[in-house]
DNA sequence: AGATTTGGTTGATCCAAGTCAATGTCATGT
DNA sequence: ACATGACATTGACTTGGATCAACCAAATCT
């Protein structure tokens, strides 16, 4: 669920947790000043590794509901999200959606099979991205294994809460799973070294439903039924207090 | 769904399909006879790096049931599964179980978040595992680095099969679930050079249950009437012939 | 051969979440 | 200030899959 350092190459889970600077407004900073550095695949390289990355990235800027990429699109470049918040998914054919994801400032994005993509990404928000050329990364790749270490740690850690996002869909019932959401959430943005506690959710209740596997109404009645039950405080509509932590985890874990 | 050949590092797919040898009764093969290597992260060696790789692996077998490693403990062994089949699931605190997956010869096995691995595996039936130290393989990375890119595309191509698993479960129904299945098996299967078509189920309906987030009943009643309108049909209770590939082509994509 | 266990199927009933529909609440534009 | 449209909430009703309970068949044990 929350990221952890990760991967067969044992990667320390000591480098989190950098100084919280704001980054809304990040245009084109250089690596070696990125704020969220510590938090990406491009974290734990030498100065040299870092202009040469700093040389094949670019940076893009995507508006609230604009694409990424599309699923089935070929896969020719590779982003870190610095700001805002992405949501990957996929379609069935009828227009059912599942949210396989939702990408955070630190998180890549951009793995492809068959070199396609295999989901469709677009920004939640107004988001900032590095971009890489697939070409210029692999290369890189080639010259520092570190990094490709640090991928496979992160596509490790991917796979690891993409399976506690499948305990959760196929286990939990509406209130565990919102409760889970609101948990990860919580955790996630702590790593990021944000506050937590009030917890952002920068996505709709559409996005809650099919990221839960849930429908908008039902995501909507139990958010009231943790409201009087007191587990949660909504704050504002965005914005939920988690308040008996004790609850919470238990719910979480499925007692 | 079905694996591809993968990844950032682009892996071409060609190298599949190895003449199908019997692999029952394998118990400790030199790896450059190994029928299943083509499959496997193995897959792609020079002889020397065969040589490594061969000196650092023991071979292993567990019966039908017999744990190979429980979530939680740690994460010291790594496996590549020769024959049989492995399934790994995730635990609830009441005992609710989520099967994250089936591994069968040519997957690997072991990824830890942590340190930990992050669930348990058992096998399904009786199966032949090679087994790794999880530092003496992450040595070899540091030797051969292709053995790492080739680990990153398995790895990633994991991620695509759980994405395609986390659509099943939070957006498609019992029959679609569980022909979605079947075609997967069968895809899997011809991967491996076997037939396909009748799909063997080595699991129970219970372990179906588990991995699509129904019930053993649920499972059973569906497969009841995907017989009766003459989608699949029952040669044995654990042998399904696919009948209506269209219809079944369909059902998958959610038309 | 008979007893026990394990896995699979079927039936009756229930309920959590889906569906359909109305209404409320903002934020934005004119 | 008002119209518009996107998002959120609530209510009434339906339903797919869960639950509870038999029952069956094949494998294993004694």
């Amino acid at each position: 669920m929350d990221d952890k350092g990760v991967g067969l190459p044992a990667v320390s889970s000591s480098d989190v947790l950098p100084q919280p600077k704001p980054r809304e407004n990040y245009v084109k900073s250089p690596c070696a000043a990125c704020a969220i550095r510590p938090l990406a695949i491009c974290s734990g390289l030498s100065m040299d590794e870092l202009c040469d990355l700093e040389a094949i990235v670019t940076s893009i800027q995507v508006n609230s509901g604009d694409p990424v990429f599309d699923e089935g699109e070929a896969a020719t470049r590779f982003f870190i999200p610095t700001s805002g918040c992405i949501r990957i998914y996929k379609l069935l054919g009828d227009g059912r959606r599942q949210i396989v994801g939702f990408l955070f400032p630190g998180d890549f994005l951009g793995l492809a099979v068959e070199g396609t993509y295999a989901y469709t990404a677009e920004a939640v928000v107004k988001s900032d991205l590095c971009q890489f050329s697939r070409r210029d990364l692999e290369d890189l790749c080639r010259h520092y294994p570190a990094l490709e270490t640090r991928l496979l740690g992160a596509t490790t850690n991917e796979l690891a809460i993409a399976q506690e996002h499948m305990v959760l869909l196929g286990r939990k019932n509406a209130r565990e799973s919102l409760v889970t959401m609101f948990l990860m959430l919580s955790r996630r943005a702590q790593k990021r070294g944000e506050a937590g506690n009030p917890v952002f959710l920068p996505m709709t209740r559409d996005d809650l439903g099919d990221y839960l596997g849930l429908t908008v109404e039902t995501v909507s009645r139990t958010i009231t039924q943790l409201k009087s039950c007191g587990v949660i405080r909504l704050e504002e509509s965005k914005l939920v207090r988690l308040l008996d932590m004790e609850k919470i985890e238990e719910m979480t874990q499925g007692f």
